[in-house]
DNA sequence: GTATCGATGATCT
DNA sequence: GATCATCGATACC
């Protein structure tokens, strides 16, 4: 059976959280699925929101880890972050789930039927999960999150999506061939 | 298949 | 006023 993380799991780097999260099962309020594509955001680097220090919006990044940090981008979507890492003020984003369960809630919830829509994406899959700013700060060990570790062995690596600085980096995560990424890797095999 | 663009509001300069 | 860790609709190839 899946266990939820121990402690030491959300203080190893930021970067080895973000792979070591695909394939972990999320569930929030009973509706979710298994962890596809994640994308980590140091504290120094320029295209966190932490960057520049705590303020605004970006202060529970630089809370507890293994506490969520939810923000709205574009106006319009929510993203849902894991805090964790070495050093205070990073996090993972949760960028894609393979749905597994409340499939009909967050078909409901979309307004779509096709299960390779509903979570593939940060916007998406929090609009599935019903992600907005009441879990920002929240601890992602109670509910209505329920987070369990999972295995995947196959793990594609490419950079990050939709940022414009430190594009190099190759710290987007995902599991190799899954028909549930937002998009596919630039190099996979 | 890829390219472009509007929605819509918080944050930053 | 510009930017933004996005999405979906539309136009074109």
């Amino acid at each position: 059976m899946s266990k939820a993380p121990p402690s030491a799991f959300w203080t190893q780097p930021v970067v080895d959280l973000a792979r070591a999260l695909i394939g972990c099962q999320l569930l929030v309020d009973g509706a979710g699925g298994t962890i596809v594509e994640t994308e980590a955001y140091d504290v120094d680097d320029p295209a966190s929101h932490a960057f520049g220090g705590p303020r605004g919006r970006n202060l529970a990044m630089f809370g507890p880890v293994a506490h969520a940090y939810v923000y709205k981008i574009y106006g319009i979507h929510w993203c849902l972050n894991f805090v964790g890492g070495v050093h205070p003020g990073s996090a993972v984003l949760i960028r894609a789930i393979a749905p597994t369960q409340g499939i009909e809630t967050m078909i409901a919830r979309r307004g779509l039927s096709d299960p390779r829509k509903l979570c593939s994406g940060p916007g998406k899959l929090a609009q599935a999960l019903s992600i907005d700013r009441r879990l920002d700060g929240a601890p992602l060990d109670q509910a209505p999150f329920a987070l369990t570790l999972g295995n995947e062995a196959d793990i594609v690596v490419g950079p990050r999506i939709g940022i414009s600085k430190a594009i190099d980096h190759p710290w987007r995560f995902g599991a190799r061939g899954s028909p549930f990424l937002s998009r596919a890797f630039p190099k996979d095999g």
